[in-house]
DNA sequence: TTGACCGTAAACAGTG
DNA sequence: GCACTGTTTACGGTCA
């Protein structure tokens, strides 16, 4: 019949898919699984693969054919029940009408043909029978989706891991749920269909007929609720219960197989599983202000996206639409297996950064003392790049060993300062904005990576001119000679001790160039000191009342917020700097009082002195007070007043300290 | 597209 | 004359 040809090509496609063919263990019906057959011979003979459903269906079928039959002799006979009047579209009938029987009378022939009160008994009787029919359906589906879960249950017994069993069980729940839903909302839409398509056909049918008992705007929201409850079939799907036919590829059936918000029923079995949301959306709760799920004035709960115009209403609506119930159950395992994808994947990229570093040789030869972070990964790779660009472009075209050969000794304690894109691909002109971007103190910055860049030949992520001002800085005296400044950037950084004539022509460039270094006649000589107002002048539209500022007050903070995932995220690794609160203190500060510096050193110090991030400093630093420097007696190898290189290879807490402390007579001043 | 910033290179002058 | 120091200019790259 025409009717099982409807069914069966919706079956065809959605409805194999349904899980209903596959629950009647007839997952191609009686037609014989072409489902282009013809209907005749498929209705006329069952075979024996028929499900019970089925052939219940098809008895009625044909008692429904005969009456219809009855009713068009006593019409017109205007076509046979077999002609191929059905095979002419419908005119302003329903496409799935049209399609559900060519044998069957449209609705509109019918009341050409029938009079109203036959009309009107006929479509009485056939409701009558297609809700019997339905619930008869129906009821054959839950038992056949009972018996499932109890064979689920029954086999997950054996199964050690009870957490999918649970989430397949909870899928049959969910099925069960939706049927039910499905078939109060079906039959409610039959009723108030009178002219809906009778045609209960093959299991399938009704819930081919439901799409047209939909108005647009509940499918929008039935496929709302499907996009977000498509997930849970996925999860259902990845942990081999394969229950996606019931909805995938069918946008009939995903409407029909849509649980309302109703469906809060509670699961008999009580999954374990179930109290996690609740918990966690509780323990949210009961943080004021702000919800990790409410955001933007939106549910960020997965295809939620309902709008609460505050946190109060969105707890609401938390506690009422995502309550513990099977749907948020299984999104939340979802999510779980969303969170599992994207550690795997960051893991596969982590031996794949391995696997590149040890292409590179930059793999530390020396055994860490603690896991090694990403940051360190990066600050490694940073180096290479660094090291390889630079070796590339020597200007004295020395040949430089490979800085593996001088493999880090402290590169874990990395900040985040060295860890930028731009630190990878740049060695030059970025240097300064990755620290500035980063806001690392550069003081930090080399406590910490002291031995690093002592050792390795790598360009330091710091511009001259912040390297000159931190060399400067590091003395008692605030004052340097050309020539110390010479040294210290020979001690401090390999690169640099390679690499004479263009960094030094750099830096006295540098030392004329920028208004903050100011050049003091000495007795024996002339000495640099730094001027700090100048220094933080050197960008004063960043610095107070300008726009600009806000900008960078908000990409300061951006970074702080950056910087506070990489914090926590190597806290995690047992990162001990970034336990360390200074650490902490700085980057936050760094982040919050961001006026662009070079290095966060100078930041640092504003925020300690007097919590203004005002760019005025200490008098003694604006009014240079160059007292006559003595001999300078260097021997730089043992002079350096603070040592950064002991504090940095004894405690890795300390230097933080101790960078403070540096700032802290320039500050005390202020 | 523009300006700021930076690095690099180079020329030049002064000084010891 | 040479080396060092200091200044200045120019150019190209990057970024906001």
């Amino acid at each position: 019949m025409m009717v099982e040809s409807a069914s069966e090509t919706i079956r065809s496609t959605p409805s194999s898919q349904n899980g209903v063919g596959s629950l009647a263990n007839q997952p191609d019906g009686g037609g014989g699984g072409g489902g282009g057959g013809r209907e005749g011979a498929a209705s006329g003979e069952p075979n024996g693969e028929m499900s019970p459903v089925e052939l219940l269906h098809f008895q009625q079928q044909q008692a429904l054919q005969v009456a219809r039959q009855f009713l068009l002799q006593q019409a017109t006979g205007l076509s046979s029940p077999g002609g191929n009047d059905a095979k002419q579209p419908a005119v302003q009938v329903p496409v799935s009408v049209a399609m559900m029987s060519p044998q069957m009378i449209t609705p509109q022939q019918m009341q050409q043909i029938l009079s109203p009160p036959q009309l009107q008994a006929l479509l009485q009787q056939q409701q009558a029978i297609m809700l019997q029919q339905l619930q008869e359906y129906y009821k054959k589906q839950q038992e056949q989706l009972h018996l499932q879960l109890l064979t689920q249950q029954q086999a997950g017994k054996q199964q050690p891991k009870e957490q999918p069993l649970g989430n397949k069980q909870l899928a049959f729940q969910q099925q069960l749920l939706q049927m039910q839903q499905l078939q109060q909302q079906h039959l409610l839409n039959l009723q108030r269909q009178g002219l809906v398509s009778l045609q209960p056909g093959q299991g399938t049918v009704p819930l081919q007929t439901l799409p047209q008992a939909v108005c647009p705007s509940d499918l929008q929201q039935l496929w709302k609720e499907v996009t977000a409850t498509q997930p849970v079939e996925d999860s259902i799907k990845q942990e081999g219960l394969d229950l996606t036919t019931n909805t995938s590829n069918s946008t009939s059936f995903s409407a029909a197989k849509v649980s309302p918000p109703i469906s809060h029923h509670s699961l008999p079995n009580g999954q374990s599983a179930m109290h996690t949301p609740r918990r966690d959306s509780s323990s949210h709760e009961d943080n004021p202000g702000s919800h990790p799920l409410y955001g933007h004035g939106e549910c960020k709960w997965p295809g939620c996206e309902t709008l609460c115009e505050d946190l109060g209403q969105f707890v609401k609506h938390l506690n009422t639409e995502h309550a513990l119930d099977d749907r948020s159950t299984a999104q939340c395992r979802v999510q779980m297996q969303v969170v599992q994808q994207l550690e795997i994947q960051l893991a596969k990229e982590s031996e794949r950064l391995q696997a590149m570093m040890a292409h590179l040789h930059m793999r530390p030869s020396e055994p860490k003392p603690f896991s090694q972070p990403v940051s360190a990964h990066l600050n490694l790779v940073s180096s290479a790049t660094l090291s390889k660009s630079t070796s590339d472009t020597f200007p004295d075209g020395l040949p430089h060993p490979p800085t593996s050969a001088t493999a880090p000794i402290t590169p874990l304690r990395q900040g985040p300062s060295v860890i930028s894109s731009s630190t990878l691909h740049n060695v030059g002109p970025i240097r300064r904005r990755n620290s500035e971007k980063f806001c690392t103190p550069i003081s930090s910055e080399l406590a910490q990576n002291h031995e690093f860049y002592k050792n390795a030949d790598v360009r330091p992520p710091f511009t001259y001119a912040s390297l000159i001002r931190q060399a400067i800085l590091e003395t008692p005296d605030r004052q340097l000679t050309l020539n110390e400044i010479y040294n210290w950037f020979t001690r401090m950084f390999a690169y640099f001790r390679r690499n004479t004539a263009t960094w030094k022509n750099a830096v006295r460039h540098n030392l004329s160039l920028h208004k903050c270094f100011v050049r003091v006649e000495n007795v024996k000589g002339a000495v640099w000191t730094v001027d700090e107002h100048e220094y933080q002048k050197r960008r004063p539209p960043k610095m107070t009342g300008s726009p600009t500022l806000v900008k960078n007050m908000i990409s300061g903070l951006g970074y702080g917020a950056l910087n506070a995932s990489y914090q926590a995220a190597l806290a995690e690794s047992n990162f001990p700097l970034l336990n360390s609160p200074t650490m902490i203190n700085t980057s936050s500060a760094s982040g919050m009082l961001h006026v662009g510096h070079d290095d966060v050193s100078s930041t640092v110090e504003q925020v300690n002195s007097n919590g203004s991030n005002s760019p005025r400093l200490s008098p003694q630093q604006y009014s240079h007070p160059v007292h006559v420097k003595e001999e300078p007696a260097e021997a730089e190898d043992d002079s350096r007043p603070v040592s950064l290189m002991a504090t940095t290879n004894q405690n890795v807490t300390i230097p933080d300290d101790r960078d403070l402390e540096e700032e802290l007579p320039v500050e005390d001043l202020s």
